[in-house]
DNA sequence: CTGAAAGCGCTAACAC
DNA sequence: GTGTTAGCGCTTTCAG
């Protein structure tokens, strides 16, 4: 009932409206709200006034109609398990993105991808609807954002497995050198039997981290250890450890792909009784909240998740405006030493 | 260079060439488009035909200009430490509303609220560009987003603490509640002596939590527990707990306001060799993976907040239809035991 | 049932 | 410099 009568709000004015208290045309309000040199002093505060008088706030809608633009961009997300928040990764990349457009006169728009109209996603994109879209790995489906991307602009969080050609560009973080960085900090500590809980290698980002320990390990001299792979959870990682320690090849060092493996990890290390880092010393990649809440807290690799949001954001900008952009960037990453090594050496 | 020449890309049809392609006008055009009952089924196929060969989608910009609709609501977040992921809490609400977006015909844009410039979010959400807006706590402003909801259909996901009147509505869990249950599970396992670690009483949900606390030990006849407040981090957390064993008095049951706050703590009790939950039963509110990362697991009062996400997207939607919606919306929670009060009774 | 025409609010040539 | 005139692409009366 009430909802009844406070629905119908005062329509809001329009440019006509300014343009006519402050006595100019249309065009010439116009100029002025967009910053046309060629206007007279005295137009532009007519026009200021006018505007702040009637609170006037332009209609985005209209200006993009007018514009052939929709100044918003959309980040697109699997709907997977329709749990993607159990990754911190789209969390730190969304936040790293959300924060960054806050500065800019374009949108985020939140698109998950839902698993049973894929499609949709795709009109909504062509539709239309957004000036470019920033893509979160989907290898399933990467060869349509591919094709997609000859038709907007868009930027991979991650390189795509399709081969097909196609004008985007990719912001990623260079996932051997993390696994290289965490591995010798391992081998600088003295371990010399060094396991790696490693992610699936049907992503690229698990090869490259495996390939990373396993390069390092044998530029070191050192023979390769044990290889598990986890599927990306703290219970994968805790089963992959279980597995490790159950082959009996003795392990003084381990490289977890992942935080979330390693805490899972840690939980079973302790279980048995195998000290951290006495017995076993722990590097992982990628620094989350995970990292952190185990006991000890874990030396990881941190990829500046935040900062790869906000770098996919800017490149995706930068292509909108029209600029020549690199086809690649690697987010710089950095290791961080904490407790799970500290003790070593 | 390839930049120059691939960015043309050819001009997407328009519903005129659809119309004219199916050889009627673009009235009867768009009439098939919004499923308008009254066209020949002929008209219909033809436009269906045209439209598939054509690959034809209709422009939203234009479409909404037409309507006066944005087809797309805003999701409002602070700032704050310009870190909004340090708490799950909003990764949830945001996966919840965004999941559910998925399933409409509407979009999610997500709004940072910029310290340095609130206006700009206000001029944004004023500017027609959404048809509605979520409100994620903050209360040093709600007083503003109160007002606007005179003007745009908002939905809060805290009561907010301006007592002014405005036709907006509020999804929240009942935090009386959810300290009731956990208190009360404490109770049953026979402590006796239960403290709580609370949330910042400036927060409505830390004086409910703390309350539910109060009130439950009140009418079981057992003696007011000791309370200490921490900052919402796993440090603080830790800092309260501290506290809380400093102080000499016994306590054999622990109710932590936040699952970050519990982790802290859990670090602490650990250090000092206090055995949970044989020394201590603890219970924590707030159900994610922080309540999982310890050792062992955590008993939490879930509180179902991606499914809050998802009502609040829903209720605005409906507001956003013309629909009469109930000014207060409860969300269920639902305790979940877990090793860290299991072993006792 | 369908087409013609007007218009959503703003921008952008093109004159004056 | 500023106003006039057309649209941007779609929806929607209003006749027919």
């Amino acid at each position: 009932m009430t909802q009844e009568t406070d629905a119908p709000a005062v329509v809001p004015p329009t440019l006509l409206a300014v343009a006519q208290l402050a006595k100019v045309s249309r065009s010439t309000a116009s100029r002025v709200l967009n910053g046309s040199p060629q206007v007279t002093e005295e137009a532009i505060a007519a026009v200021t006034r006018a505007i702040s008088e009637l609170n006037y706030v332009p209609n985005r809608t209209a200006r993009n109609l007018a514009n052939r633009t929709t100044q918003s961009i959309a980040m697109v997300i699997p709907q997977q398990t329709s749990k993607f928040f159990a990754d911190p990764y789209f969390a730190a990349v969304i936040q790293g993105a959300a924060l960054h457009m806050a500065s800019t006169e374009y949108t985020l728009t939140l698109l998950i991808e839902s698993d049973d109209d894929p499609q949709k996603t795709r009109r909504f994109l062509e539709g239309g609807n957004v000036d470019g879209a920033l893509i979160l790995s989907h290898y399933t489906r990467d060869a349509d954002y591919v094709a997609l991307s000859r038709n907007l602009p868009v930027v991979f969080g991650v390189q795509p497995l399709s081969t097909d050609e196609g004008p985007y560009s990719v912001v990623d973080v260079n996932n051997v050198e993390a696994a290289v960085l965490a591995t010798q900090l391992l081998i600088g500590h003295g371990c010399t039997q060094i396991a790696i809980i490693g992610a699936p290698l049907g992503m690229s980002a698990g090869r490259d981290r495996a390939e990373g320990w396993r390069s390092t390990l044998a530029s070191a001299g050192l023979a390769e250890g044990p290889f598990e792979e986890g599927d990306l959870t703290p219970a994968g990682g805790a089963a992959a450890m279980e597995r490790l320690l159950d082959v009996g090849r003795p392990i003084d060092g381990l490289v977890a792909a992942t935080a979330q493996m390693a805490q899972g990890a840690m939980g079973v290390l302790k279980d048995r009784g195998i000290a951290v880092p006495e017995d076993i010393a722990v590097a992982t990649i990628d620094n989350n909240f995970f990292s952190t809440s185990t006991h000890p807290p874990l030396t990881s690799v941190d990829l500046n998740t935040d900062l790869k949001g906000a770098v996919m954001a800017e490149t995706l900008l930068r292509i909108v405006r029209g600029e020549i952009v690199e086809k690649f960037t690697t987010i710089p990453i950095e290791l961080i030493e904490r407790e799970s090594t500290r003790a070593r050496s």
